[in-house]
DNA sequence: TTACTTTTTTAGTCTTGTCTAAATATATTT
DNA sequence: AAATATATTTAGACAAGACTAAAAAAGTAA
């Protein structure tokens, strides 16, 4: 239906939508993609022509219905491919992301219903990030970073913002993962920092650390 | 590494040099790719530069070992990704060839391994047909067509010569799947039809079916 | 061997997606 | 408001992969 470079631009422009409330700019598609803003502009154009954005020149971009549409099939394809490497074949959460993005331009909707169906339906994926409905409805869920709760609280830990490979690393390491039960014992004001209790484990963790762990609290 | 379209060139060329002696035939490729002639030759260009092929103007091509290599591992993806779809996703064997085609381009070793693992490591694909190891070896069966069994033969079904969505879901349709015994009853000179017992069903089948299944006689 | 047919290659064009360099529009300073 | 800086678009080019039409080579028949 739609080439693998119309659905990543997509994809790049769903993501950077979020965090706008204006329309998207070519400069930041540019930056997501690792293009440039000449490419871009030329993407939009084509993408505008098949009336999956709304493109103004100079205004930036905002996705149609189709194009939200599109872009969250092709999210849903991605998380559950993640899923489906990580519970089937015993990858790590820090190996998917890459063969995902190939995996998700596989275009077949009864393969994407099976997978779903062969994994039980998941909602989240392995970074705890949501997986769309066929219908492009976003399962929502209650989470705070770890960084804005008070010493005493605690929560399961059910996301992670930075999905970097360092950062995954670092948390396996130190027996972090999704459904683990994390307390925070003390925080120091200076810096941000935290002493946490991970299972049986305490251990202080910086801020950076902390701003980019989302917790269920009860 | 190489391209999708790279990729089916050389899966291609595989393929019809196992009925050719001699080198593969431009007009061959061109048809078994559903492309012109004028194409081919661009392509067979570009892949004696990359050492994928030996192409001598107006001679035809051959496989280099690297391009042997490279043919082997896309099949042995083609494959195995077939052998996932039926039986993990419970497709009919009629269903996965499309779907094959597009997953026999992801580019992970690591994926490839695992995934054959999780299949327990399989010999030969929904067709029959087999799967080659990671370096490149075919595994071998013997088999014979139905149609060269006398009367009064048997075997079991392992594998489909015509892999056509009609043929197999005539198969299907009349009981016959791979594993199943077939015994020859009666053969009919004038046509070459054969009066067949597939389990405990008697039928009668005509030349062009039995000259498409193979089967392994004891 | 010459004439005719078929196969293969070449020449030139098109589309997709990318790039650089230059032009133009918008935003920010002074 | 004018000058300057930044963002965006345009113009022109390129590579990959495909196509058509024409030329050239190879194969076949008279
Ligand atoms: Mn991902
Ligand atoms: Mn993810
Ligand atoms: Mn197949
Ligand atoms: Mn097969």
């Amino acid at each position: 239906m739609y080439s693998d470079s119309e659905e990543n631009y997509l994809k790049a422009i769903f993501h950077l939508e979020r965090f706008s409330k204006e329309g998207v700019s070519t400069n930041a598609i540019a930056e997501q993609m690792q293009t440039k803003a000449s490419s871009v502009t030329d993407m939009l154009k084509k993408l505008a022509d098949k009336k999956l954005v709304n493109y103004i020149k100079y205004q930036g971009v905002t996705l149609t219905n189709q194009g939200k549409k599109t872009a969250a099939s092709i999210i849903r394809k991605h998380r559950l491919w993640e899923v489906f490497l990580v519970e089937k074949l015993d990858f790590s959460w820090d190996e998917v992301h890459e063969i995902a993005e190939q995996l998700e331009h596989i275009a077949s909707e009864k393969l994407v219903d099976r997978l779903d169906k062969h994994l039980d339906f998941p909602k989240f994926d392995p970074h705890g990030d949501p997986i769309p409905s066929k219908d492009g409805t976003f399962p929502e869920r209650n989470k705070v970073l770890l960084s804005t709760l008070k010493a005493g609280e605690s929560g399961i830990c059910v996301g992670v913002k930075d999905t970097s490979t360092s950062f995954l690393k670092f948390l396996d390491k130190n027996g972090i993962a999704l459904g683990i039960t994390i307390s925070v014992l003390d925080r120091e004001e200076f810096d941000g920092s935290l002493e946490i209790k991970v299972g049986d484990e305490k251990m202080t963790i910086s801020q950076l650390i902390s701003s980019n762990l989302y917790l269920k609290t009860n």
